[in-house]
DNA sequence: AACTACAGCAACCGCAGGTCT
DNA sequence: AAGACCTGCGGTTGCTGTAGT
């Protein structure tokens, strides 16, 4: 007895999503909360395969999404995350609020990971392209340089050691700061190289996501300090979903938007530009 | 202007792990 | 304990827009 298909095959649809389809998703996820996403095709009338409702949701339609490209810091946070986590983009993403793991993976696949080579690192271990040849000649003066997070494929291990090297975190910041620039780039920087917040944060995150998640429910999306409820969704959340799609047949843009968030700007702008295709 | 090659991104697929009965 | 089911993750594919010729 085989595992019965994640969907239906026949009848549901496949490919890009059309504007009707996002608006029921979000008029349903709205209405009842993300729940068994088997069922939710069948109950917002979507002839679409759960799996794919759920991506649309998390990677698109979700109203805390950041658009646009990651920025400078976003990016050198995505690397020094990837030098200790590797493609466990997922996790990844969970440090970069308002971004999703697709976008990230896609984002280092098309952007850093050339980025890096042209710097002459290697995207996959961090280490430098021509560490191995290097190596070859340090190896008789000197054997200590063996603390890169690569070594032996225990990128992913250090997750869970909870401790990091210091050199291990120099290395992967000083190989790529110089691409860094600006203000925010900065405060990264010595965020990152502040061991012990970092180690703090890593330790928290671990024994409590919420104090991370909490970043990703910032104040702005959560003014009023809302918990989850059951289903996982944030009320606020819903009310601003369900205000932004009533502004859509209001047409609130004419309102003046300077005391929306950036958050609920970005969800307006998705739908407004659908709207308009 | 037409064609080709390439880059970027959204979406799909298959698998693994967790939960429930 | 075992099997069925569901969800989430990471790799991959394929479509679309754009730059180059």
């Amino acid at each position: 007895m085989g595992r019965q298909p994640c969907c239906d095959k026949l009848g549901v649809k496949k490919g890009p999503w059309t504007a009707e389809e996002d608006k029921k998703l979000i008029n349903f996820i709205l209405t009842n909360g993300q729940c068994c996403w088997r069922a939710v095709p069948k109950l917002a009338g979507l002839r679409r395969c759960g799996k794919s409702c759920r991506l649309r949701w998390t990677n698109y339609l979700r109203p805390d999404l950041k658009r646009g490209l990651l920025t400078e810091a976003e990016e050198q946070l995505v690397i020094d995350l990837h030098s200790r986590l590797g493609n466990r983009w997922s996790k990844i993403a969970a440090r970069l609020p308002g971004r999703t793991d697709n976008e990230i993976k896609n984002h280092w696949n098309t952007h850093i990971k050339k980025k890096l080579l042209k710097m002459g690192i290697d995207p996959v271990t961090h280490e430098p392209l021509h560490k191995e040849s290097m190596d070859n000649k340090e190896t008789s003066t000197e054997n200590t340089n063996n603390n890169l997070p690569a070594q032996s494929g225990n990128n992913q291990s250090q997750e869970t050691d909870s401790v990091v090297t210091s050199e291990d975190n120099n290395s992967s910041l000083s190989q790529t700061e110089n691409s860094s620039s600006g203000d925010d780039s900065l405060l990264l920087e010595s965020i990152c190289n502040d061991e012990s917040l970092m180690n703090s944060l890593w330790v928290e995150e671990e024994s409590n996501p919420l104090v991370l998640d909490s970043l990703w429910n910032c104040p702005d999306v959560v003014p009023n300090g809302d918990k989850l409820n059951d289903m996982g969704i944030l009320p606020s959340l819903e009310d601003s979903c369900a205000w932004l799609l009533d502004c859509q047949d209001f047409g609130i843009h004419d309102f003046g938007l300077d005391c929306f968030n950036d958050i609920e700007l970005n969800a307006l702008n998705n739908l407004e530009m659908e709207e308009k295709q």
